[in-house]
DNA sequence: GGCGCTGTTGGACAAGCGCACAATAGCCTT
DNA sequence: AAGGCTATTGTGCGCTTGTCCAACAGCGCC
């Protein structure tokens, strides 16, 4: 009932959004929900989304966006690509929190029946991939780093963490999160020739 | 119309549900589709399966099981924990076509709405892990490895083969399945303590 | 202050879903 | 050959989905 500007909507709407999302899944958030929680009607999503696709994608977009975003500006506090790096992984912590990595997975799973998400999906990951290669490409200039092709190291470390939280997250397994992040800057460690220890993000809360 | 044993016919049932899974994703599946696959009634399948959760994990099952099983056996023909190490990863190649990837996926995703798929995904995935694991185990006490932590080993190894393929099928990203058992076979020798190249499985066709 | 534009409503709609159930048809036993 | 058991059928129910659309309401402009 009460009248917002068209941007404001649009935003509530994808706010709405993705609270339904968080709850219950992607696959299972549809227009009635997002409109009984925005407390308006189901007609007015088509008047602002053309599809369900769009709407999903629009909010999956931001919340992935704003993790990276996030991510991004936080890293830019750290002296050098080492210390960086290890904001990466200490702010991935924080980011990846289990709902997150949830809707991650199913914005991987959905990409195979709709289009605009899978668009999203695929822009935002080879964003991350490509943060976590600049830093790289930066460590290595600045001498502090090796490795001989920054973009296969920025892909296997993504996928890394990837794996390790679809364990545990899919399934119930006795990886936690701070396990998760443990074996990954490990990983990362030896593969950029960093001293073991180099990028030790204290996990805690 | 024509008339099967029991076993029979659940066996049909299952193998053309995984047929239309791996046509159309696990979550597009239906009941109705099933049946036209099979040229029965839809009414047949609710007589063999409680639920179409139970049918859905029962082909997974299935696809995944038969995966696990060829690449098991396969590996006995290896001399050694180092030899069935290289065999585990050249199967995998040929294991993880375009749809079976898929399906896991589709699985992990799944999980979080159906609990018999949810049950059939997380005890496959550690039997995985635990093949890897055994092998492991089996290079470190012929001193053939080295290796801190087998358990964790393998799930690391695991982890960045399902994130490498995951980027690999849910977008088409610059990775193909060469290159994702490229990368994972060098972590695995460096995490082993194995010599460049001992797990060399040139991955033709 | 009336008028028109547009955000908003709420229900209709067709399609599709899992599942259930009475009726049918085929095989096995006796 | 008859009877009974069960696999199989076909249909239909109840529900949910995304999308559409005619009617309504509130805001800004002449």
């Amino acid at each position: 009932m009460p009248r917002m500007t068209p941007a404001e909507r649009r935003e509530a709407i994808i706010e709405a959004a993705l609270r339904v999302m968080v709850g219950k899944g992607m696959a299972a958030t549809t227009v009635r929900d997002v409109a009984h929680d925005m407390g308006t009607s189901s007609g007015l999503i088509h008047h602002y989304f053309e599809s369900m696709d769009d709407l999903l994608a629009a909010a999956f977009d931001r919340a992935a966006g704003r993790d990276l975003d996030a991510t991004r500006t936080t890293m830019t506090r750290g002296a050098g690509p080492v210390e960086q790096l290890s904001i990466f992984f200490a702010t991935y912590v924080r980011a990846e929190q289990d709902w997150a990595f949830q809707l991650w997975l199913d914005a991987w799973a959905e990409a195979a029946r709709r289009p605009a998400v899978r668009e999203t999906s695929q822009r935002l990951n080879v964003a991350w991939q490509q943060l976590l290669a600049e830093t790289i490409r930066a460590g290595v200039e600045h001498g502090v780093m090796a490795c001989g092709d920054p973009e296969a190291a920025a892909w296997c470390i993504l996928s890394l963490l990837d794996g390790l939280a679809l364990q545990a997250v899919a399934h119930r397994l006795p990886l936690d999160r701070r396990v998760v992040i443990t074996w990954s800057v490990a990983y990362a460690e030896a593969e950029l020739s960093l001293p073991s220890g180099s990028l030790g993000c204290d996990a805690r809360q």
